[in-house]
DNA sequence: AGAATAGTGTCTTTCAGACACTATCAT
DNA sequence: ATGATAGTGTCTGAAAGACACTATTCT
């Protein structure tokens, strides 16, 4: 916009112009490890290959839009659970040829959801298999993400992606660590009500480290995020943990 | 992409898709505050407001290509200029009525420029002005920019924006805030060489608190990312200041 | 000498890391 | 009682804020 031969380009289909996409990272947790939903490519071009569910997008509706209605069509989410579910835009990839059949533009995007959506999610369609992410602690840097089915136990065939969707991953997990502790993110892959045991997992997972038991929990309680339940969880045969329930900054 | 129906959209014309544009936030510092160029509109729609300079996307350029382009034909940066400048891409903006001609997407980019590249640029364009911004402190919200013309000393009447273009610019401000304390953005205002007081100069512009200037040497000191020169600066009345030089982490 | 800023020494407070300890539940 | 984890008290060290002080340059 604010060009000013804009006037002659006017008619909407004067000038080609690239396609626009959206693509979604679906993040849950398995085994204490980022986890992603991804789909076998059947077709050409790289077909065998695993990609991340996407749609174009709409002239009728948003980015965020577009979005959720792929939580709801490839995800096999309801619109109340694709309410809940924390989708938030993470960059928009735009390199020439990273689409070899034409010229697309994908604005790609992270969805956050606890454990259970994410086993239902994977349930709902049959073409969804979950991957587990392992990412090199470089510190700030790309890095490279390697995924593995999540059959896969001794880690021996990592997943190989279509088009950019490595980089994009890596550009999911840098977000996430990044954002994890002067935002809410973690929540969004917990359920309703926690215990501070599996906050401290969440954190763990996403920066592949392990954190100081005391510090973590004064450094949570202080912040105010989070409300005690009163009630205590259940089915352990050890002393049960206090149950939080996230709640907003007063 | 990754779209099962996609073989039948082999035709890149056969469905009707968003136009694509880059939007670019071009900001240096006046005044002791942040400053961006802009242009204002005289066609409508918006015509009167006051625009970021973008350009469409073309089908064989990247995003970060475009953006580039920008930089040079309406900031008139020369290829050497333009490259130096830093140039990062902010986020995708893509509200179904953000334009009223059409459907149009587009992706800001936040150029970050010394405050003689700043200059050059506004005087190479008579249609370029340039414009303080004034942001409340809100803590993280997105807050309401305000911009005033460099000549409205009394910061007297608002420039209004076009489009969602004040959306933008509250966003741009936004991520340099997130992103001055654990990056090298701020160095990206300076030139080549300044002394420790500029570089708190552009902190405190970009967050809008003034800090404290001990515990501000030592961290930059400490974070080793500063090479002294051994020069100082020149033209005080009082005692010069050591003068040093950004240097990557080893 | 005086003015003005550069640059530092040090005290205090805050907070993270570490470790050990106590508390509580199921069996 | 035992085992296992929840949850806390406290020491230590690192780093920020505050304040005052010294250093250096120009006029």
């Amino acid at each position: 916009m604010t060009e000013e031969a804009f006037l002659e380009a006017y008619d909407p289909a004067a000038f080609a112009r690239p396609a626009l996409t959206v693509d979604l990272v679906l993040m849950g947790l398995r085994e204490g490890r980022p986890a992603v939903l991804l789909i076998e490519r059947k077709e050409h071009p790289h077909a065998g290959r695993w990609a991340l569910p996407g749609s174009f997008v709409g002239l009728d509706e948003t980015l965020d839009g577009a979005a959720g209605r792929v939580l709801r069509e490839k995800a096999g989410f309801s619109p109340v659970e694709a309410a809940r579910t924390r989708l938030e835009q993470l960059y928009t990839f735009g390199a020439v040829d990273r689409d070899p059949r034409m010229r697309i533009v994908t604005v790609a995007y992270l969805a956050l959801m606890p454990e259970a959506a994410f086993m239902k999610a994977l349930e709902s369609d049959a073409r969804l298999s979950a991957a587990i992410l392992v990412v090199p602690w470089d510190g700030t840097t790309g890095g490279i993400v390697e995924a593995f089915s999540l059959g896969d136990r001794d880690r021996a065939t990592p997943l190989s992606f279509a088009f950019d969707h490595a980089e994009i991953l890596a550009v999911a997990i840098l977000r996430l660590r990044g954002k994890l502790d002067y935002s809410d993110v973690a929540f969004a892959l917990l359920p309703e009500v926690f215990t501070l045991r599996q906050l401290q997992d969440v954190h763990q997972a996403i920066l592949g480290t392990s954190l100081n038991k005391p510090a973590f929990r004064r450094r949570m309680l202080d912040r105010g995020w989070l409300a005690p339940t009163g009630s205590r969880e259940g089915g352990t045969s050890f002393r049960p943990a206090e149950l939080y329930r996230f709640q907003e900054m007063p």
